[in-house]
DNA sequence: CGTTTAACCGACCGAGCGGTCGGTCGGTTC
DNA sequence: GAACCGACCGACCGCTCGGTCGGTTAAACG
């Protein structure tokens, strides 16, 4: 038992350390030396717990990416009334890390699947899944948003799901030259614009 | 004169096949051996051509894929009445380039940018300015709009052009995992109610 | 005709990479 | 206390890559 403990403890200690580095250079920039170094561990040592480089990286993206997402960009909209208000706090909380220069996991996702398209088609695969999933939970969102009369019935959500999702990859990608501050308040408030085209309309 | 015309035409060979690598497989997983290999020529013939990879790549940037930008993505909108509708059919235009696999230009810069964000400051510079010139003339094309009574008065242009260019970047990551048509499809839809909400109330 | 030179060739270099493997060492078992 | 084992070490291997350099060739020139 302690054993094991101490095992998944070297194991996440890697995990945490890698998705850092990759985050941060990419994974094809990034070695694993570089990341033995930052953990001050032996090539012995990774081969022991990892199969492969590529292995290690789906373990990092099972483990922390898609926990993460899924804690971070789907939970905070789960439970909420109104889908619109809790998307759009939630986006924003997730910009404000990214401000920070803090791992923002809805980027991460991005960043990894640019840089494995054509590239990696298994890994793309684990990607691709994550972002599905969280796709999936912004039209569930959105559809009893519906029924709760917040947004508009004849909304097509998959079409809004995918444009939300677009539009966030899309402005991290911006905010890689700086400006963020702007750059999120902008967004904002261009997504409450398009928000409210798909909201019913109140009758004063 | 000949001489220079045979230059240049080698040149443009190199770079246009460069892009065309560099672009399916990314920048650092394409050798200059693997160009050369395509083209024909040997390593002498580049470095006789070009001082570093770095360079090459910057000349390709400045050569090939600004131009087509402003071709692709500017020159569309530039003369035309309604700036919502020209952006529109151009981005239409662009996605359906993109759904037939050739290269979308607006997609080849938010791909680098991904790609290089980190990693090489002088080539993010380039691929930011080529950016920034698309920005700006989508705000140009807004404040045209608003004196021309296709834009309502109080939006924010600047936000509106990023919003745009966000979705943009975005839409074309997620139109790496297949389902392009679809995805197109929705693409316009949303981007149609966005545009909704920023244009004048219709008095019928 | 010989000389010069722009354009190109390809063998080679050294650094860095992912991955291997024989070995070490502290703790547990019997 | 001998045998064993999990966790880790680090030298090493084969390979790829960006870049160098001493040629070669064909056309232009005088």
């Amino acid at each position: 038992m302690d054993k094991n403990l101490k095992r998944m403890a070297t194991v996440h200690r890697m995990q945490t350390t890698g998705l850092e580095l990759f985050y941060k250079q990419g994974y094809y920039n990034t070695s694993i030396d570089d990341i033995l170094k930052t953990l001050g561990m032996s090539k012995g040592a990774f081969y022991y717990h990892f199969q492969s480089k590529e292995e290690f990286f789906i373990s990092i993206v099972q483990q922390l990416v898609f926990r993460k997402v899924y804690s971070m960009m789907i939970e905070p909209i789960e439970d909420q009334n109104n889908p619109f208000h809790a998307i759009e706090t939630c986006l924003d909380d997730a910009l404000q890390t990214a401000e920070f220069n803090e791992m923002d996991y809805g980027f991460v996702l991005a960043n990894f699947m640019n840089e494995f398209n054509g590239r990696n088609e298994k890994i793309m695969k684990f990607l691709m899944d994550t972002c599905k999933v969280w796709e999936v939970n912004i039209v569930t969102a959105l559809q009893r948003g519906k029924t709760d009369g917040f947004v508009e019935r004849h909304v097509n959500s998959e079409g809004v799901a995918q444009y939300i999702i677009s539009s966030y990859f899309g402005i991290r990608t911006l905010m890689v030259n700086g400006n963020c501050k702007i750059l999120r308040y902008n967004y904002i408030q261009q997504m409450r614009n398009y928000f409210r085209s798909l909201s019913p309309v109140v009758i004063a």
